[in-house]
DNA sequence: TACTCGTGGTT
DNA sequence: TAACCAAGAGT
């Protein structure tokens, strides 16, 4: 049994070194805040969207003090449109605690990056992995998924992150600092470009001897069920329209953002909200822009 | 714990 | 084509 893991580890890890995607924040050229800067773009965001806007941010903002110095409504703009903007109010908050409390330097350990706003145990575990070569569990929808097909056999995880789901990605966990590293990013990889959610190419998998979800002839889902996301009339949408009517005019008026949004009571709930959040000042009554 | 928080591509 | 999905965090 003790074999098991390190076959695991060396075909998964193999395959990594063949088929990964070089993408601009791995490599040995990427810093510890570039890292930070996709990861934090990357939560609930694809690759593909997360590309320009984050050589756009990097090119802008090489380092958390120029971030920093920035104002927030500058981020919230340059963020686009990669949706849950409240992201890059996080990201900026946590470059202004970076200088104060690291001396301008990215920390590496678990705890500090913990620490910092928007960095929850996925992210800390993943800029402590990639950026720094430690070994951490690195626990994300990918590898979550990639786990419970091989070792439990189920073809999708819980809604959340178990005790028993965390125990066997700790025991599959490499010893070695450096190959956990890449065990981690080989593992999410595989999630992302082979065991996708709906239609994995097994055959293209390095691990399909060893499924268990493979070997009892793919079950389908029997958890409880996947609550999907709501949008059509949600505040969620509501307040996309008037993100994307502020990011794309210096200041917009009551009557712009009644136009974009016609139910009084929700959009008025919503610009309140924007506003509570920091991702909008009023700057008149009856005027609304990015925060200064 | 369960819910909220954007956006757009894919099936 | 409506539903699903995407390197989660905060409350």
């Amino acid at each position: 049994m003790d074999s098991y893991p390190r076959v695991l580890h060396d075909a998964v890890i193999d395959w990594y070194d063949n088929h990964a995607r070089e993408l601009p924040w791995r490599g040995l050229e990427a810093t510890p805040w570039s890292v930070m800067v996709s990861e934090l773009m990357l939560q609930q965001t694809p690759v593909a969207r997360v590309l320009p806007v984050h050589a756009l941010w990097l090119e802008r903002w090489p380092t958390p003090a120029d971030l920093a110095g920035e104002s927030t409504g500058e981020a919230v703009r340059m963020w686009g449109r990669l949706g849950y903007p409240r992201r890059a109010l996080r990201l900026h908050a946590a470059a202004i605690a970076i200088v104060e409390r690291h001396g301008g330097e990215v920390p590496a350990s678990y705890d500090d990056l913990l620490a910092l706003p928007g960095v929850g145990d996925y992210t800390a575990s993943a800029i402590a992995s990639f950026a720094f070569g430690q070994r951490h569990v690195v626990l994300d929808t990918n590898v979550r998924r990639v786990l419970t097909r091989v070792v439990t056999g189920e073809e999708f995880p819980a809604p959340a992150v178990t005790r028993a789901e965390r125990d066997v990605a700790t025991a599959l966990l490499p010893d070695d600092p450096a190959t956990a590293a890449t065990w981690a990013v080989a593992t999410m990889e595989l999630g992302a470009l082979v065991c996708t959610a709906r239609q994995p190419a097994c055959h293209a998998c390095p691990v399909a001897e060893a499924c268990a979800w493979r070997g009892a002839g793919f079950p389908a889902y029997d958890g409880p069920p996947r609550r999907g996301q709501a949008w059509a009339g949600t505040d969620r949408q509501c307040r996309g329209r008037i993100m994307a009517l502020v990011r794309e005019n210096d200041a917009v008026t009551a009557a712009q953002v009644e136009a974009a949004w016609p139910t009084t009571d929700q959009r008025e709930r919503c610009l309140a909200g924007l506003v509570d959040d920091g991702l909008l000042t009023q700057t008149t009554p009856g005027r609304w822009a990015l925060p200064g």
